[in-house]
DNA sequence: GCCATAAGTGCATTATAATGCACTTACACT
DNA sequence: AGTGTAAGTGCATTATAATGCACTTATGGC
């Protein structure tokens, strides 16, 4: 369902060479709570998202729908 | 906190003509879970967001933050 | 092989989102 | 003023996200 976001959150933490449990302790997020967030699992609430967003330069945004085709 | 986002699920609701029980009916969440997020209470899982997002006709993305000034 | 570090998992607990119900505004329109 | 429709609110319950702990895999040096 939300693989895509939680995709990103992964890539990006990897791309900027940060632990699980930098990126938790960071965002002030439970470290289970990253780890069920990247393996996929899980319902992220927009706080926990946004949290995490923020300390990797993210953010989360709520646009029109494209068509891509 | 995301005063943002939620104001963005109004304006778009208004926009469509919709109702609040419509939208609610339509996305399948509560309503009385939509009248809190609108109301700026609250901290909705993702899950309901997407859902409200994918009746307006929009979508949830994680974007590199820009810095605008 | 062994060791260290990072990542994934099962379980139990706590915090809180999601929900329905009943009630109260607020805002037209007549 | 009365009526109808949409929106906001307090409360209680249920579902589930968030968390810590202990344990189990990977993965990469030495």
């Amino acid at each position: 369902m939300h693989q895509e976001l939680c995709q990103i959150i992964k890539e990006r933490r990897s791309m900027l060479r940060l632990t699980q449990e930098d990126l938790a302790a960071l965002a002030g997020v439970g470290l289970r709570t990253l780890k069920a967030l990247e393996a996929g699992k899980g319902n992220p609430s927009l706080d926990t998202l946004q949290k995490l967003a923020d300390v990797l330069g993210l953010e989360v945004r709520l646009e029109v729908k494209r068509i891509d085709r």
